[in-house]
DNA sequence: TCCCTTGTCGTACGTTGTACGGAATTTGGT
DNA sequence: ACCAAATTCCGTACAACGTACGACAAGGGA
């Protein structure tokens, strides 16, 4: 990397890689105890991860470094890797502990009403932990104890309002990846913006004019007439907020005329 | 990186980080011709574009490194520099030439047999160039012309059925929200199996046991009897080719409902 | 012809994940 | 009590990354 990591790359991640058998007991907590013999272990996997976390939280997921974790802990680098086998498997620890912060609320009333407070929730856990939109866990999920959790408290929004068990699925997959998507243009903007020290509007701002230079409206009105009332609306080229809430009760609509059709 | 990148790392990319001018330049081609002073370029920013995308559609972005596309054009590293500012600004041309190949079918009928064709032709685009899912451009977009075109073929998949220009906006950027989402799960089931040489299905087959033993199946009833049920039907975690015709098609649902409002 | 601009690219630096091996520490066996 | 085995800790090293820098070569304008 360049001096003061100018250049423009993150990092994405994904699991799966190392023994089964040992990252599922990373995540599940079920590592055999302490070996009798040898010195005894001054951290915890559960320390690392927390540490991890904080990291991510405040400088995203591509300044998670073992060399920055091991730092926070006040220990050589390589120590780490007495407690996890790598950092694949660290990051999927990761993961599973921060889904587990979600707030999975009991809701009041219909599937409808239900299925907004997790998709609500869902957005609320990606606005305090964007990184994860990073970890790449759609196909080979880190199947640790929160995601479980949250994949159960998801199913029971549409439980018994007459859908089959794959409909049911296929329901809450779907909000999930809209959901993903939606606060995954939130996470780009707000990283974006404190990688760059510039906001979207100021940046629009900038491109703007360079852009009219080359585009040429006779080309494509629909995008001149849509773009131009979409700029000054969101004074910025895309308003993740807005776009949450108008698409999340499309959605919702389409799910109703798919309960309607079942009844 | 270890010998032999067996690390779980892949990278993305943002744009936007260099001079706008010289950037917008390179979009749209409309660099200022060659200096009549010193020796011929021997190469072409739309050379270079090409070789980088032959890697990342081989090997993913990971494998797009200034040392790889300078050696598959048997020139030295550094002299990608005399063309190309960053390594930012060539994944952003990348970006809009893929962008570029997308068909865009001029589609005969009403607004739903439009959006379902543009939501097609988005789907195929990402499977032909999966690492355009990593490139972030939700946020400010590498804006070229290629990516303009698309816009306006997007939007006129819903103009003139009654919608405002900024429900245009917010529905066609709904249904790119998640085509992109069902792409990604495809995307790294594909590249999974790829670095990994396991199938999602021998992934599962390795993890399922092993999550037998710490799922409490009381627990998480509902979780218990839609796992058991989608797990057989798919095969693996997440089918990404039949959530995205029955997401799709539940998402138009929800627009028509919006469309009949506005009648 | 000479010079000055421009293109080419070898070298070097700071970053990354992690393999390796030596040192330090604790305990079980005797 | 003492030794050996087991285990933790971690310094060093390596290959890969993007790219700053500067030396060298090429070629048109004077």
């Amino acid at each position: 990397m360049a001096k003061k990591d100018e250049s423009a790359a993150e990092t994405r991640h994904y699991g799966g890689r190392g023994d089964p058998v040992r990252s599922m007991e990373l995540l599940w907590g079920t590592s055999p105890g302490p070996r009798s013999r040898g010195p005894k272990q001054g951290l915890t996997v559960e320390r690392i991860v927390q540490a991890g976390i904080e990291i991510a939280d405040a400088e995203g997921l591509a300044a998670v470094s073992m060399r920055r974790v091991a730092d926070r802990l006040g220990v050589g680098t390589m120590s780490l890797y007495t407690y996890v086998p790598s950092k694949a498997e660290l990051v999927d620890v990761m993961f599973d502990r921060a889904i587990g912060t979600a707030a999975r609320p009991e809701v009041e009333g219909g599937w409808r009403e239900k299925l907004t407070a997790v998709a609500r929730s869902e957005w609320d856990l990606y606005r305090r932990h964007p990184w994860l939109l990073q970890v790449m866990a759609m196909s080979r999920p880190p199947l640790g104890p929160n995601s479980i959790a949250g994949y159960d408290h998801q199913l029971r929004a549409v439980d018994g309002v007459g859908l089959t068990e794959l409909e049911m699925d296929s329901v809450v997959s779907m909000v999930g990846v809209y959901v993903q998507g939606t606060a995954r243009a939130a996470a780009e903007a707000a990283a974006s913006a404190r990688d760059t020290g510039q906001t979207d509007d100021e940046w629009w701002s900038v491109y703007a004019p360079l852009l009219e230079k080359v585009f040429d409206a006779d080309k494509y009105p629909v995008a001149a007439r849509v773009g131009a009332v979409a700029g000054e609306t969101y004074q910025s080229a895309y308003d993740a907020t807005h776009g949450f809430e108008f698409g999340l009760a499309r959605i919702l609509d389409g799910v109703e005329s798919l309960i309607s059709s079942r009844r």
